[in-house]
DNA sequence: TATTGTTATACTCTATAACTATA
DNA sequence: TATAGTTATAGAGTATAACAATA
């Protein structure tokens, strides 16, 4: 009996943060650290307001984020060199190691992923989910714009 | 420029987290309460032991669950009839309706993400997802192996 | 007056360990 | 002796509100 659509993406999810997890297991991070290591890499250096928005995510949650980061060298804080009220959040070169590490295995498990399909099927699972993502953002939209006014 | 095949999941995992979590928005349950409603509406009345397997979290994490969801009276607790020591947690009548509008929302999603898929590409996708099930379970299972000795 | 980050407070999910009542 | 559930304790992620320093 075949699952239905929907509850494979569901199980695709869970293997994913299952498999992902396992991936910083050694290392003391957990997931919402690394996802804000993530977005620092690409960022480059920045403010904890800047980075609150890319993670979508309270400012207080970035100091407490930033904080344990700092703590265990992964991150550090220096002065914004033209707004005192401002602190830089950068990688260390510890931290710059662990993402590069992290990045390579994320690149190997899109080829090992993607190796998984037959190449003759590939175009159409592209384009298939290319639609479902489209599907879902338009679905997310639309419930950002009713939820406010119900929550009043 | 065609992102990451991996990255296309995760961004389906994060934009049907959204979605669903809109689905409790006024109803003041939480993900993982609601997902304890919806292995209980599966399962049927059951202790809590075997809610922990089921969802795969401690015993002291589903007392703390089947608290909350006591309390907000979508669930109630009463005696095991031939040991004394166990509970039976099993759904509240306002439970089961909600729980059955949620699985309508559930099977309509499922129609409508499927829907979005052009149908000559449906049977690729779905040989295409299955054999990404297929890999990330193998990857997990090695994980799941290799992991508990690195962490003696 | 507006913005940056922090302190204060609180809730949720999660875990382990110790304990009670029963098997 | 082993099992079911709870109390005790703890850590992580998250949020809002009040406040300090600076713009």
């Amino acid at each position: 009996m075949e699952p239905l659509f929907v509850d494979r993406l569901l199980q695709i999810t869970d293997l994913l943060q299952r498999d992902m997890a396992h991936a910083f297991d050694g290392t003391g991070l957990t997931t919402a650290r690394v996802h804000l290591l993530w977005v620092l890499q690409h960022a480059g250096p920045s403010t904890q307001q800047s980075l609150a928005q890319l993670c979508e995510v309270s400012p207080r949650n970035i100091t407490g984020l930033v904080d344990a980061l700092e703590r265990s060298g992964h991150v550090r804080r220096s002065p914004h060199p033209t707004d005192r009220r401002a602190v830089l959040v950068e990688l260390t070169s510890t931290a710059v190691e662990t993402m590069t590490r992290m990045q390579e295995e994320h690149d190997h498990l899109d080829a090992t992923l993607l190796n998984a399909i037959d190449p003759a099927d590939r175009p159409a699972v592209e384009r298939g989910l290319s639609a479902v993502v489209a599907h879902l953002q338009s679905l997310v939209a639309a419930a950002a714009t009713t939820a406010p006014e119900e929550a009043r």
